[in-house]
DNA sequence: GGCCCGATCTTGATTCGTTCAAGATTCTGC
DNA sequence: GCAGAATCTTGAACGAATCAAGATCGGGCC
């Protein structure tokens, strides 16, 4: 796990100003893969001791912009931040339990970033999410997924 | 389009009872791709004159738990509707605008469906969102996608 | 080192999408 | 037509996220 300087000296590589929430909130998304924005909260305010929830939104966003963390929700569940960037990498999400972990591209690259359809969008990034059972809910549960 | 008798006719074969708020969202989500509830709400309510947006909220949860329509919900975005299942279609959404179209895998079968990572999920979907511009914001904003 | 400007954080309220609850209505099978 | 159960209506509630105004802090400059 990285080191505040390195937090700092990413901060500083995107422009942003360091500040001790932004570093708590980069930490806390580093720390927590997949956090929502509760966790990252919680994770913050237990570096900082107190941070308002709208600093840690705009935080997010500005992390967001610059690159620095990446945002993902699937759907049925709220916003979450990740630190993986840059790699070309996507989610599997279970069914069951809403558990996230992440899987490095099966073909070893952008899958399907060819949309080669008719619609002449300009695509520059393809999102993969999987869904399925993490091995606790396929064990749980071994034939039917629905109760 | 289909004709309300295909809908009923499909209502009956997924267990359904056939009732008019449920042909009329269905009907709604056939004519309005992608779209989200509140536009559904508003289709079926010029079908019907008068319509809870709880029973649209109940009806598209029955109709998505039976397989006649499929939710999706980019980020930033509220959730939304289609009635194209079953085949293995993905979407292309607009940075700018947030259109989203459809989009025939390119590969011509699901992509990285085979996730071969070690965590061991089991995978039994994958769903691919493209990002990018669509022809008209292309062509208003040609380079900056930022403003 | 001290000052200024502006970005950033705090507090508080607000919006919006969605869900929950209770009772009335409607559909299906007989 | 009747009974039973699913479905719809009304109305309220919940939670995530956003907006707004003012105070504070960081960074650059003297």
């Amino acid at each position: 796990m990285a080191s505040a300087t390195d937090f700092e000296r990413a901060l500083r590589a995107s422009a942003l100003r360091v500040t001790r929430p932004r570093v708590a909130v980069l930490a806390a998304v580093h720390g927590h893969p997949h956090a929502d924005t509760d966790s990252i909260l919680g994770a913050a305010r237990e570096d900082l001791g107190t941070v308002s929830h709208q600093a840690v939104y705009d935080v997010l966003r500005a992390l967001t912009t610059a690159g620095l963390v990446r945002c993902i929700q699937p759907k049925g569940s709220v916003a979450r931040y990740e630190a993986r960037v840059g790699d070309n990498h996507h989610h599997v999400v279970c069914r069951s339990c809403g558990a996230i972990a992440d899987v490095d591209c099966a073909v070893g690259y952008a899958p399907c970033l060819t949309a080669s359809d008719g619609s002449e969008f300009e695509v520059d990034e393809a999102e993969v999410v999987f869904w399925g059972r993490c091995p606790a809910c396929a064990t749980a549960v071994p034939q039917a997924a629905e109760a």
